[in-house]
DNA sequence: TAATTGTACATTGTTAACAATTAATTGCAA
DNA sequence: TTGCAATTAATTGTTAACAATGTACAATTA
C-alpha cells in the first residue's frame, strides 16, 4: 500500500522554500520577506514565521531580531570539512545499527529511491535529483536511529549542501548508492561504511 | 566593561524553559499547553509558539500537528555515546582553531566563567552550575568558529545535558575547566586537547 | 460486554489588526 | 555637496478573535 502522507501547509511551504535554496534560486543574503512570502503561499504571516523560525535552526537561514530573515552564506571550508566528518560519523553509526537488522522491505524502498533518483538525473532535473539524494540518507538514517538521530543529521546536511558540479557530472552519484544497498544487502559492513565513505564528500 | 546584553522577549523565554528542561523540573514526555505558558510568562501565544518551535528544533521539545509539544526523553545509551563523540570532535577542532590564536581578554572572559561556576558550586545552585558549564564551551566554541559552529554544536549539547541526573557531585567538574584554560594559556594543544576529552563524557 | 458513533470540550492552527522597531527619505545647516 | 536630524515608510513583533482539529466520554448498537 503507497503511503499517500499528508503534508501540513506549514511542511509543505518549508519545502518549497528548501528546496528554493538548495536548487540556489534563493541565493545567499536573499532576504526573505513575510508578507511577500504570505501572497506567495496564500497564507497569513503566522504560518510564514513559523517556516522561517524552522529554516533558520536548520541552518538554511539567519534571523536577526526585527530586522528579518536572509539566507544563509556557505560554510567556510574548515567547518565545510568538519561537517563532513560529522555526518560521516552519524551515517557510519547508522549502518553499524542496520546491519543484519534491515528487512527486505526497506531495501526495496531504497531501491525505489534509488531508481527515483535516476529518473531525475536522466531528466537533468538537478535539483530534484538533490532532494532525493537527501531522502535516501534520510531515509535509512531515520530506520537505524529514529527520530532522534534524524535531528542530530539532518541540519548538518542541509548546512552542508551539496556539490552541484559533482551532481552535473557524474552517474557515479547514483551508482555510488546502488553500492550502499548492495553492501547492506550482502551485511558487509565493512563494504558498506567503505561506500559511505566515498559518497559522503 | 560588563556586557549587559538585551535579550528579547522570545529569547528569555527560551532560556528559561531550557533552565526547566535541563534541571528536570520539566520531566520528559510533560505537555506544554500554550494557553498556560502564555499566561505564565504574561504574553500572548504567538511568542510562546515561536519558542516552542525553537525548542523542539534543539531537540528539547517533540511536537505533534494538532495536537503539541511535550518534552523529549533521555536518548538511547548509543546516541548518547554518538553524541558524545560528534561534541568532542567539535570542540577539538574549536580548540585547534584557538591555538596561538586566542588573546588574554578571552581567557581571563573564561576564568571568569568558571569563577561563576565556583560559586555556583559553592553554594550547590547546580541547574545554575550546568547553565555556566554550557556558557564556558559555548564561549569558547563560538570564538573558535563564530556562529556557524555554534549552532552545529548547540543542539548536540543541549540533548545530551537531558540525560544527566544531576551534576557530578564533585569539585573535578570546575577543575577540569581550569586544565583547559591553562592548557589554552600555555597554547600546550595537546594537553587542551586531552582536557577537554576528559570533561566531555 | 465490546466496539462504534456522536457530541461536548480542550487545544492547536490561522488570521487580521495593531504596536514597536528598523530602514529610507526628506529637509536643513555648515 | 556633505553630514546630520527629523520625519515617513516599510517591516517585524504581538495580540486577540476565530477556525480547525483532536481528545474524552457518553450514548448506541451488535
Amino acid at each position: 500500500m503507497k503511503s499517500n502522507k499528508i503534508l501540513s501547509v506549514r511542511e509543505q511551504i518549508a519545502d518549497v522554500l528548501r528546496s528554493d535554496i538548495i536548487s540556489g534560486e534563493l541565493e545567499p543574503n536573499a532576504k526573505l520577506n513575510e508578507q511577500k512570502l504570505a501572497e506567495r503561499f496564500g497564507t497569513s504571516r503566522g504560518p510564514i514565521r513559523d517556516v522561517l523560525i524552522k529554516l533558520t535552526k536548520e541552518g538554511l537561514l539567519v534571523s536577526k531580531d526585527n530586522v528579518g530573515s536572509s539566507v544563509s552564506s556557505p560554510l567556510t571550508p574548515e567547518l565545510q570539512k568538519l561537517s563532513i566528518e560529522i555526518r560521516r560519523k552519524i551515517e557510519e553509526h547508522a549502518v553499524k545499527q542496520l546491519e543484519n537488522n534491515i528487512s527486505e522491505a526497506d531495501l526495496a524502498r531504497m531501491d525505489a529511491i534509488i531508481d527515483k533518483m535516476q529518473e531525475h538525473f536522466d531528466k537533468e532535473e538537478f535539483t530534484e535529483l538533490t532532494k532525493t539524494d537527501i531522502e535516501f540518507h534520510k531515509y535509512f538514517v531515520g530506520l537505524a536511529g529514529g527520530e532522534d538521530l534524524t535531528n542530530l543529521w539532518y541540519p548538518v546536511v542541509l548546512r552542508m549542501r551539496m556539490n552541484y558540479q559533482r551532481i552535473r557530472n557524474s552517474q557515479t552519484l547514483v551508482d555510488e548508492h546502488r553500492h550502499i544497498v548492495d553492501a547492506l544487502r550482502k551485511n558487509d559492513l565493512k563494504l558498506a561504511i567503505s561506500s559511505i565513505r566515498k559518497n559522503i564528500k
